[in-house]
DNA sequence: ACCGTAGCGGAAAGCGCTTGCGAGATGACC
DNA sequence: GGTCATCTCGCAAGCGCTTTCCGCTACGGT
């Protein structure tokens, strides 16, 4: 191999180089009081000189606790937990924290399995976006080890809502299904179908208890297709939806990329939207206005979501618990109209 | 404070309550050889009833070098990051690495300060994604830094061109770039309008310049309107180009992103797709498909990119940089046809 | 000119873990 | 039954940094 590995440069090198002690050398680089500004200046130039870089590790060690944060996340790739992530990101950038991303691909094993490796890492904070689960065990699981984790000092905060008692901030989700139920309603329409997530999850639970409890009380007939979180779940609880109830006129899909997927089965089924049958998604991602045809949604703050929860974090732990509640709004667009047999 | 602050347990306590030694728990726990497997097993058992968790700062500086890689994209939120992001969590997930994240915000300062918390932390390599820039004295500074960080035993991979001579994927933008144009050209359009990102981009110049060589061959009037890297940026180049060249019959955007933006602006001028204008982005986001129309684009294998990028790093060091090149494929779909006085 | 005080710098003790080396124990072999 | 090879385990020395505790210097006050 040709690469000369070269030793990193250690602070004690900084310090012989500069002819300071390396209390001062420590003192100087973390910018703190008890040196001089002369003295500061030349060692901070000796270092960038020399291209030392500290190392956090010994840093954490010797100080307790680094600037680290976890994040973890049921996939990057997706719209809403890439939204939240970005809320994250940017708060953490404002602290000067840096984010140790996971994703937990909807599992509750992996999910724990993050965590541990998060706790392992000693970060500061845990911020867990993403869904709790209706499995009592699972939860109870997380639950203890988040537990543990904030007893030893850690910090977490959750997007969504959870069986564990720390502090979290609670999308709006019984009462945004409630909103995108009413909508519907309020359209004419009277047979809906929901094109739901994974029951286990407590988002797909909570909006679907708002759309349902909407749409009874209005006594409208519901059918509900319960699937995957994802455009594909999407489009195969839609084709599930027109096998079994052909005379649907209203679709509520309970994540907007669940909604992509029920817009392109639709499309290739020949079925106009909203003409034929209204589809209505919920988060608002930031593809949803340039879907054929612009979704009707129901917009949650997800950047914010994760820019809260990790603010939460940053703050003076409480003793109990702390939840923030989101609000919610109805963004009305072309994919929703009255049904077809009121239109005529 | 209600809240019970427990010290963490340590391997010494773990050593203690199994009536083993420091270095045996150690060994026990990392799974290392030299210690029976009875002991092991007990020394486990003794560990997790007491919920303990390896701290990987201790680790990292005994041992030198923690398990995790570090990730620099532009922004989380691009569907191509995102996608990308996932690929590189995948092939972490498989080889037990954490993953810390950063955005650069395609600002060479804030990537450079973001390459250097990296390396503060000590990860064992780094993965930058996103172009590189055009301007030869950030891209000199973003080099000085990863080399060292090279040479200091750290592994590097870029996603992309930059002026670094380190392993990297190198996605076809050149060629994806006179694929989009040919295929504007075989359908007859003759005046057409390219909708780039920032100029300092390498991957704006390269996809531009490997379209522009294949438009201007063929004779075509070519327009080029720069504008950010996002959907409002689509928009705004959009606008500007519709004002300037009314007679314009394609555009050519050089992200989906971007003919995102694109899209929505056309539709609000009235103007129809295909019919009136053929629209080709590039990428092949997940969304792409779903627009209005469905979009033409040139597919890269953005996760794929990701995943590779990481792997290169976990391969034995070589003594010259790798290049790993990536295919494209052209994907039509609704957004573009034959120009009118064609059709006509 | 003397003493008091403040402020700066140096020595050293860890932070929690890994690991090379050597001691002790165990079994094998003659 | 003795000797040697083979395992298993423990000791102790760091990994690079922070931080406390002191001692020293250089001033200002009187």
């Amino acid at each position: 191999m040709s690469l000369t590995e070269r030793p990193t440069p250690r602070l004690a090198d900084v310090a012989r180089a500069a002819g300071v002690s390396l209390a001062t050398a420590s003192r100087a680089l973390a910018g703190r009081e008890g040196v001089s500004a002369r003295m500061a200046d030349h060692v901070r130039a000796v270092a960038a000189r020399l291209g030392y870089v500290p190392n956090a590790h010994a840093r954490a060690l010797a100080s307790g606790g680094a600037s680290i944060v976890g994040l973890v996340v049921h996939d990057v790739a997706d719209p809403y937990f890439a939204e939240i992530s970005r809320g994250v990101l940017r708060v953490a950038a404002e602290h000067g924290l840096l984010v140790l991303i996971n994703q937990s691909e909807r599992e509750p094993g992996t999910e724990l399995a993050r965590i541990r490796e998060l706790r392992a890492n000693r970060v500061g904070a845990i911020v867990l976006a993403g869904s709790g689960y209706t499995d009592a065990g699972a939860e109870r699981q997380k639950a203890a080890e988040l537990v543990a984790f904030r007893e030893t000092g850690g910090r977490v905060a959750l997007v969504g809502r959870h069986h564990v008692p720390v502090d979290a901030v609670l999308p709006d989700n019984r009462a945004g299904g409630a909103t995108a139920a009413r909508h519907l309603l309020e359209l004419g329409h009277r047979r809906v179908a929901v094109v739901a997530g994974p029951a286990r999850l407590t988002t797909v639970a909570d909006r679907l208890e708002g759309a349902a409890a909407e749409l009874s009380a209005a006594g409208a007939e519901v059918v509900v297709e319960h699937d995957d979180f994802s455009r594909e779940g999407g489009a195969a609880a839609t084709a599930r939806v027109l096998a079994r109830r052909p005379d649907t006129t209203a679709l509520l899909a309970l994540t907007d990329v669940m909604a992509i997927g029920a817009l392109s089965v639709l499309r290739e089924a020949g079925r106009a939207v909203p003409a034929e049958l209204s589809v209505v998604g919920f988060d608002d991602i930031p593809v949803a206005a340039d879907l054929a045809p612009a979704l009707t949604t129901v917009r949650l703050p997800m950047a914010e979501m994760g820019a809260m929860a990790l603010e939460l974090t940053l703050r003076t732990p409480a003793a109990r618990p702390r939840r923030k509640r989101t609000t919610h709004t109805l963004i009305p667009r072309a994919s929703t109209a009255a049904p077809s047999h009121l239109g005529a």
